[in-house]
RNA sequence: GCCCCCAUCGUCUAGCGGUUAGGACGCUGCCCUUUCAAGGCAGAGAUCAGGGGUUCGAAUCCCCUUGGGGGCGCCA
């Protein structure tokens, strides 16, 4: 069993593509199956390098190892290479299988100018045909050729779709599908650069490479059709087909810049576990029969199954994406905790020996309530630099009746300690509000904003503790002169 | 315009002829608690898009309508 994820390298990898990609993964794992990475990079305006790269790195990211293709270091693993389709093209893969069509009448060569389709396309459009290709090159004489290449036209090579009939599969999620092949188009199969477009170049690469299952976003169901008359050209057995339904915004409409984050990458920046992303992407048009929402690693590996996959699109939910999150962060060991946050903090410019508390104890105070790392570096800075008076917090608890009585007695109370810890600063707090009347409370409160500029934040003693005694005799002093 | 696909709580979904239509996110309330979270408990929320059939019986099967999505490139 062989699946491939054939991204074409035009911008950093999204979330469908993720998807597709995590699909064909998971199917490889969990039928001890080949999971190949080629590039579909026929493009030759749009695709960079750059995107190649960010590719590999979102997928290396995810844990999405390749089983075959071109591997980290840049070398290529496995027997049905070259994996990169201009590579391929260079070494006249594609050119051949053309030539071989045209032999045998399955395909031609068109002469058409982009003008000129642009104007039958236009007057099919108002006469409401159909908008295809209507074959006005299929059978030119030998002398037409002629004369258009004396004239110095260009030509792409088509595939002659067959006239009657009907080309349909059994999908493996779709069940049944098929499509009138008079309503088809003669698709191109090179283009005039002697590149092959994708339809050509996608058949070609999955007889090659021997793939068994084609696992795809549904948006390639209506090229399905004419993929399978190529490869019955071709005289190709048919791999299975499986059409993954879309993911949508939450407006319901295509995944767009405009619903906010789309690439794995910046969900990478906002501080999403890797983990979290799988686990969610899995769940977007995938589920087990009970409905399992968190899943141990390598459980996913061991579930999936294209039998579990809906029909249906799926709308994205940042919202579920973000408790997800909270969710294996909270899994997460402190030390793994620390690890994940550290790239965070360096970015947030947190200066950790301003501390005399080891990060990993502060960062821990924090990680069963974070939900996204990039949240982290401001919810503990105050242990590293001067506290942000949060004016709410100001106004509502260190303005209220009896707080400046209440901090000066406690300031007292603290700079009499002997050993500056969470259980005596505690004992000494409560003392102190219950020697004189207050409501534990009545005395928290202000404390905690007068320490840390904010009425929420960590377990309060332990967070005295880590500001430790000097810098905390210092903040009552600043929050005194606020009231 | 033409072709194709899809349709269960707001969202992700279970269901595959007989269920009080289940779970998760979110939401509401309560408990816990020094705050914010987290956690625990409880609850609201779906006449299964609508209409026809088939059947003793339909969310489940068939047809139509409506709605949504996708495709109709020398992009993939």
């Amino acid at each position: 069993m062989r699946v491939r994820f054939a991204p074409s390298p035009t911008g950093h990898l999204h979330i469908g593509g993720a998807r597709t990609a995590l699909f064909n993964y998971l199917y490889a794992r969990k039928s001890s199956g080949t999971f190949i990475l080629r590039i579909e990079d026929t493009d030759e305006d749009r695709s960079t390098q750059e995107s190649v790269k960010s590719i590999y790195e979102s997928m290396r990211w995810l844990g999405l190892a390749w089983d075959e293709g071109v591997m980290a270091d840049g070398t290529e693993k496995g027997a049905h290479g070259p994996y990169v389709q201009s590579v391929r093209e260079s070494q006249g893969i594609y050119r051949k299988y053309a030539d071989g069509l045209i032999a045998e009448g399955r395909a031609y060569r068109c002469y058409c100018t982009p003008e000129e389709l642009d104007e039958t396309r236009k007057k099919a459009q108002l006469e409401k045909r159909p908008l295809i290709y209507g074959g006005r090159c299929r059978n030119l004489t030998e002398e037409q050729k002629k004369e258009f290449e004396a004239r110095g036209r260009k030509s792409v090579v088509r595939f002659r779709m067959p006239d009657t009939g009907f080309t349909g599969w059994h999908d493996s999620i779709h069940k049944d599908v098929k499509f009138e092949n008079k309503l088809l188009s003669d698709f191109v199969m090179l283009k005039t650069s002697g590149y092959p477009a994708y339809n050509f170049a996608c058949v070609v690469d999955d007889h090659l490479m021997e793939i068994s299952h084609v696992i795809r976003g549904d948006d390639h169901i209506s090229n399905t059709p004419l993929q399978i008359c190529l490869y019955n050209a071709l005289s190709w057995a048919l791999p299975e087909f499986a059409h993954l339904s879309m993911i949508l915004g939450p407006d319901g409409t295509r995944l767009s810049k405009r619903h906010g984050a789309t690439s794995v990458g910046e969900y990478r920046k906002q501080g999403y576990l890797p983990e979290t992303m799988k686990n969610y992407l899995a769940l977007l048009g995938w589920s087990t029969t009970d409905s399992q929402q968190i899943f141990k690693k390598g459980e996913l590996e061991e579930k999936f199954d294209l039998k579990g996959c809906q029909k249906s699109p799926a709308i994205f939910d940042p919202v579920k994406l973000a408790w997800m999150n909270g969710e294996y962060i909270r899994l997460l060991s402190r030390e793994d905790m620390l690890a994940f946050s550290m790239p965070f903090i360096k970015e947030s410019g947190l200066d950790p020996s301003a501390s005399k508390i080891p990060l990993l104890d502060i960062v821990a105070l924090e990680q069963e309530k974070c939900k996204l790392l990039a949240e982290l570096p401001g919810k503990i800075e105050f242990f590293f630099k001067d506290p942000v008076y949060n004016p709410e917090a100001v106004e509502k608890t260190l303005k209220a009746p009896e707080v400046t009585k209440i901090l000066n007695g406690i300031k007292e109370a603290y700079a009499a300690l002997a050993e500056f810890k969470e259980a005596p600063v505690e004992a000494a707090t409560r003392a102190f509000a219950k020697a004189n009347g207050y409501k534990a409370g009545q005395v928290f409160h202000p404390v905690r904003v007068a320490l840390s500029g904010r009425a929420e934040g960590p377990t309060l003693f332990r967070m005295i503790e880590y500001i430790g005694k000097e810098e905390s005799l210092k903040r009552l002093d600043k929050a005194l002169t606020l009231i």
